[in-house]
DNA sequence: TTGTAAGCGTTATCAC
DNA sequence: GTGATAACGCTTACAA
């Protein structure tokens, strides 16, 4: 029941050795020679001590915190978990500590909170940063090129600034369209996502590409927010228009959610009058009703590529990568052939 | 264009004055009697520097890290999301990082993964830590104990430990109860949760504790894993059953979730033939078909609250809290009066 | 093969 | 009112 700190010291005393040996032992230093009892005195002494380093006075010496940051908008979107997951997991592979903030844990009294953020953070306590679906702040990137910290955006792009990983939102969008026109539909809509996301855009550009490739019109184009109310509300322009498209490709699963609402709403059903199909595929998409067809992109990878990357990271590189991997459309049932129940 | 970080030294030299006169002018000490001009030169130093203190310095001479960690078994599941969101904002308001960690960000080779999590955090990280949704490993609190690191359990009691914060399980599932009562259901079944959880075991005792004072016999019950395919399946030994139940009152959404597609592939329909109310309002709930009716709980607030308690544990202090807070009924079309369409 | 010593950037206790 | 100085616990040349 003695709540004293243990310390290299004191280990050092118990084995009867320096303290830098015992350093030199757990850092696994390979110049060191030394005699085995040696070692295994300085062994038994830490265990039996119980003796971890402490964090802070290594990296103050170091300057390496071993600890890397993420901030994303928002917990409660599973986009970002599958993100998170992938990335603490590479970051605990590299003996690293994820510290993982969101936009609506601030104020948010400007911006997306990125600044409060890092001002929490503090200086020193991590060694990269990876932002992920949210813009760069006037003035913060500046901050950690001063500071000497890499960052990264992750599935976001910003501004002209060439450090970003993406997945390949265009050729998810393609995967979608190619799949409602193997299905024999010719008048494919776009619900797309907002002009201000990068994905939206990049998903746009995709459809669009597709549409061309197949010899057909784009059909009714219309945005939305990457929500479900978002996406309601842009489902009724849609079938509010002359020629009603008979499937749609929707930017994001939350606006399809909302647009699924829409068509029933209308008193229309899915697939027969209206075939949809979204992008990512997260869990809930196979619970929602109908099931939602969807392409599925390597989200977790993405998390594990954007630490893999930071760790390897010089203060000028330029990155500009679009992850390989798999992509692929997972078809659920609400797509189907013009007219067909399924 | 120096990376060169900034000190407090060079504060102390651009504005004149002694280190010590900058530290407690940023630390704002009261016992400082300090010249309004000295303070203006040193605060101008800071600003025109961009000095940010460095955090490790900080903690290795205060040993306070002003970061909490908080533990979870998956960033996937919602309810955590929620969870999360209280305890950061709780947090930043307090001036705290938190670090989150969950199960699977580890190889997990035994149990839940805690243990490599602290050993990341390694000593002096965090000042303090929560572990929700996770039992105790053996031995591990003792660790935690012993490093004289405050802990306290979110949402989840285990082995008699006298430390944890949780929600009112058990009238949230006497609301449930009580909504399919007064819909006029008499045959109300229970699809509980695994036994080993503790939550579970709460629910089902609000749903006996209702049950009996309703005057009315527990009906079936059951139980099954937190997923989908669990509740799929415990739904068919439900439908399988003599004296098929009218109304279900389900442990928790995933289960529901399944329990839902277990009635409707049975060819029978909700609520007409079910009615199904579950534990915790889930922003997915209000997107499944039929929507589904919840009890919702403050699950950002037990986040909150757990931070809150966490800065102000003493050592030995004992925590058995019941979260006060509003729990309702959030009533949506999976419930209706036996037979009825709604 | 092991020990010595300097220093990382702070804060806290004095002394002036 | 402000300055000196000694830790905090660790790593890393370099010395022995």
């Amino acid at each position: 029941m003695k709540p004293q700190r243990v310390t290299l010291a004191d280990v050092a005393a118990m084995a009867r050795v320096d303290r830098a040996v015992v350093s030199r032992v757990i850092n696994k230093d390979p110049t060191l020679n030394i005699r085995p009892q040696t070692r295994e005195r300085v062994l038994a002494a830490i265990d039996e001590l119980g003796y971890r380093p402490n964090v802070a006075a290594r990296s103050l010496r170091t300057s390496r915190a071993h600890m890397f940051g993420l901030f994303i908008p928002d917990f409660a979107n599973p986009v970002y978990a599958e993100i998170i997951k992938g990335a603490e997991a590479e970051a605990a592979a590299q003996g690293y500590v994820l510290v993982t903030g969101s936009a609506s844990g601030t104020g948010m009294g400007s911006g997306t909170g990125l600044g409060e953020y890092m001002d929490r953070i503090g200086q020193g306590r991590i060694d990269g940063l990876l932002l992920a679906g949210t813009g760069d702040e006037p003035g913060l990137i500046e901050q950690l090129d001063r500071a000497a910290i890499p960052w990264l955006m992750l599935n976001n792009r910003s501004r002209g600034v060439k450090r970003y990983v993406i997945l390949d939102d265009q050729r998810a969008a393609a995967l979608a369209v190619e799949h409602l026109v193997r299905l024999g539909h010719r008048r494919i809509a776009h619900l797309a996502g907002p002009s201000s996301a990068d994905t939206a855009t990049r998903r746009s550009a995709g459809y669009s590409a597709a549409m061309r490739a197949a010899g057909l019109p784009e059909g009714p184009i219309t945005a939305a927010d990457y929500t479900p109310a978002g996406g309601a509300a842009a489902m009724g322009r849609l079938l509010a228009g002359s020629e009603r498209p008979t499937a749609v490709f929707v930017a994001n699963v939350a606006s399809a959610i909302g647009a699924m609402e829409g068509v029933r709403s209308a008193g229309l059903e899915i697939p027969r009058d209206m075939s949809i199909v979204a992008v990512h595929d997260l869990p809930l998409a196979s619970y929602l009703y109908p099931a939602l067809t969807t392409v599925r992109m390597p989200l977790a990878e993405l998390g594990r590529r954007g630490v893999t990357l930071l760790g390897s990271l010089k203060p000028d590189d330029t990155v500009a990568e679009v992850m390989a991997g798999p992509i692929e459309l997972i078809q659920r049932r609400s797509t189907a052939p013009p007219g067909e129940r399924r």
